[in-house]
DNA sequence: CCAATACAGTACTATTATAGTACCATTTTT
DNA sequence: AAAAATGGTACTATAATAGTACTGTATTGG
């Protein structure tokens, strides 16, 4: 099954917390309590979310998170990148290790991947944070492949 | 990163060395040093695509394997599936464990997972295995979402 | 009919990635 | 100055994955 870790997931959860009640700072223990995770995996994403900058942070004794940007301007591909890098099926997708991929022709599947993982990505860019907060909004994502050459 | 496994990836590389020549039995041995796997890997792997009824297979001295449809009628998502179960991004969204998600509000997330694991499945549905035997073969995948409820 | 070959199934081990935790530093407010 | 909260890093435990081995069954060929 293809998945996202669950930390990942946890991650999605504070997200769409947050989103609720974007204006107002909220700490880290407030949220690891309403979301329902322990403080240490909290603490632990909220840091990842903030590096990547998907959330502001404020230090001190009055401090805490809020979404950097409107939770329309948000989407699944920024907080997935945010916690486990760039969107990609395999390693040959992304690019990491170069010279991986030394099998003779059968690299002539990598463009494809690439393509696919293009079109997760582009799945994932498609919802936004914004219409994750609401309970049942339809998304209506079309994928068509088409097997002519563009060229 | 989203990702697949390391064996998913062998046995597409595996369908897609049978897809070049579909008529043909080809035995495990064979079929191991050609991708470059090691044999007990590519048995395993053999084993689980017949299994999952992507190949035909025959035992015996002259056995091997072979593709049990047209290589334009398998797509990713029956290769995956075969070899990772069904495809899902989050546990919540393939209903294996159903008494697992009580968060109170937060699984208001539920059904937009559903959708977003719908996404990538059709996008993955898009794509066949012929189409993975040519080098550049250009998939278009349109993923358009649409914030209005369709109600 | 026997032996060799190749797939079928299962179970086990090792490795790797993930999840989770703890610690110390830094900043801000009171 | 002290308390509260985030920032960064490193470490440990757990779980999932990858890989291997063994036994069984079917088919071909001498």
């Amino acid at each position: 099954m293809i998945r996202i870790g669950k930390l990942t997931d946890y991650g999605i959860l504070i997200m769409t917390y947050l989103a609720r009640d974007p204006e107002r700072l909220h700490a880290a223990q407030e949220i690891a309590q309403a979301v329902g995770i322990a403080l240490p995996t909290a603490n632990k994403l909220l840091k990842m979310l903030a590096r990547g900058g998907l959330l502001d942070s404020q230090r001190g004794t009055k401090g805490g998170y809020a979404l950097s940007r409107q939770p329309e301007a948000i989407t699944m591909v920024d907080i997935i990148g945010a916690l486990e890098g760039p969107v990609g099926l395999t390693d040959c997708g992304t690019a990491k290790q170069p010279g991986n991929c030394q099998r003779e022709r059968s690299c002539s599947v990598k463009a494809n991947w690439q393509r696919i993982s293009q079109a997760v990505n582009d799945a994932l860019a498609g919802v936004t944070l914004a219409e994750m907060t609401v309970p049942s909004q339809p998304i209506r994502i079309f994928a068509r492949p088409s097997a002519q050459p563009v060229t």
